[in-house]
DNA sequence: ATTAGAAAGCTAACGGTGTTCACTTTAATG
DNA sequence: CATTAAAGTGAACACCGTTAGCTTTCTAAT
């Protein structure tokens, strides 16, 4: 027997535990330096100091290294947005939001490889197709990394509704919500069914929908274009990024 | 002697333009049905009928293939958004930057594998550090994507110039220009310095500039999320992107 | 303490990749 | 017709991900 009497993780688990450890190291070295098509399962196997077909006793494939290592990321930004988002008290859903955006763009500027495997998983086809169901009642069943993909959505779009809530008891903004151009039916009802249950998680008046969705692809491009190099402004990003979401705020109709 | 005396092509040339159309139609083949990681060398020279070797005869490697490639797509894109242009009467500058944006969003959302492959291609830094020279000095100079990439946004950058100019002749829209937030001297700076040569080649209040690459931004997330399947609107589409492009050019302070 | 069994590791191989070099064939030119 | 440059070949090199079968090592129960 060994020490697992006293409940805790075997020996051997915690060997195996480290030597995921330093695989997953290895991996994250070699796709700092040279990019996602650069991470070799060879190379990791001997920088762990181990044969290439040792290493399918911690990973199925090359791939499944490569996507729990995307999973990793996510829950790092998801942990470092939510930090983030707490040196604001809870009511403040503004300065909360503000917070999201900023980790967001900081975070992928500083990690761009890791964004950028990020990016390479595209989007699993169930995020957005949950017709009928609960969120809840699919969100198990999705991809590792699409649910943590939601999940990030998930910190912004509670404030949101959160936000929205607040407004309306306060008698805030207009009474009818942010200004939106007018949409046909189909438009708006499917903005209310795709978005109201997975980005905001309860129902939401549809001009708040359409104005977070139109703010999400902004900020997407942002992020995207600086991390990638093709945004025109570069020396002064920080500023620009400022009015841009000040631009959005005034999108929803606040003042501040 | 060959048909070359009546200045023609040689029949050796022909030869040659004619394998390397079908190398490139194979690779072609393989990016539309494997993306660009599935564009194998060796597979192309199997489906030419030949030894890989002997495709070195025409392209220096498999990357300069595929940067070749990558060329064409600009350039086809280029053509048809040009054409889509030139639908419309040479003044109607509006009208000419809406087809532009629907143009590229077709484009890269009907060709999203070779979007992909020019997206994996990084815009080069010189693309947006021609500190101190004319753009036409470094044209030449930049690598042949990044040539093609700008000029894509030029076709868009010199109907914004040209719409500022026949608005001013009018006496048009407001008179310090669109609406912008107030913005830092040294942003201000940038955005004149970087934009105003290389996407629009002419001196251009500060205003417009900024609500054009605020537009840009907008664009550029859209075509990407929705040719990545990442745009939470997904069966209504067309109509989120004419709201998308009203409510920029309400930015821009157009009624219409 | 000994033994059954699982976990971890290794060797060797298979089929694939991009690329290079020396050599041969092919075709146009003086 | 001989020369010469282009086009193509074949074999090799160094890598890659992945699999199968065998061996070692360590755990857990007898």
């Amino acid at each position: 027997m060994t020490s697992n009497t006293a409940g805790g993780p075997t020996r051997r688990e915690r060997m195996r535990a480290e030597t995921i450890a330093e695989i997953k190291a290895s991996a994250r070295a070699q796709l700092e330096e040279s990019g996602p098509s650069g991470v070799s399962l060879r190379a990791i196997a001997r920088d762990v100091g181990v044969t290439p077909a040792a290493l399918y006793r911690y990973f199925d494939s090359l791939d499944a290294l490569l996507t729990e290592l995307c999973c990793d990321f996510y829950d790092e930004l998801i942990a470092v947005t939510r930090d983030s988002m707490d040196a604001s008290p809870p009511e403040a859903h503004l300065e909360r939001m503000k917070a999201w955006v900023w980790c967001f763009r900081s975070w992928a500027v500083a990690n761009r490889r890791r964004f950028e495997l990020m990016l390479s998983f595209p989007e699993g086809d169930g995020a957005l197709t949950l017709d009928g169901r609960k969120l809840e009642d699919g969100f198990e069943a999705l991809d590792p990394v699409t649910r943590r993909s939601l999940e990030h959505s998930h910190l912004c779009g509670r404030e949101l509704a959160a936000f929205w809530r607040q407004t309306e008891a306060e008698g805030g903004t207009a009474p009818g919500g942010p200004p939106m151009p007018e949409v046909s039916e189909a438009l708006a009802e499917e903005l209310q069914d795709k978005c109201s249950r997975f980005i905001v998680g309860e129902q939401v008046p549809l001009p708040w929908i359409y104005s977070f969705v139109s703010a999400w692809v902004r900020v997407f491009g942002l992020v995207v274009m600086e991390a990638f190099g093709s945004l025109p402004v570069q020396e002064n990003v920080d500023e620009f990024y400022k009015t841009q979401v000040m631009t959005m705020l005034r999108d929803f109709g606040i003042s501040e």
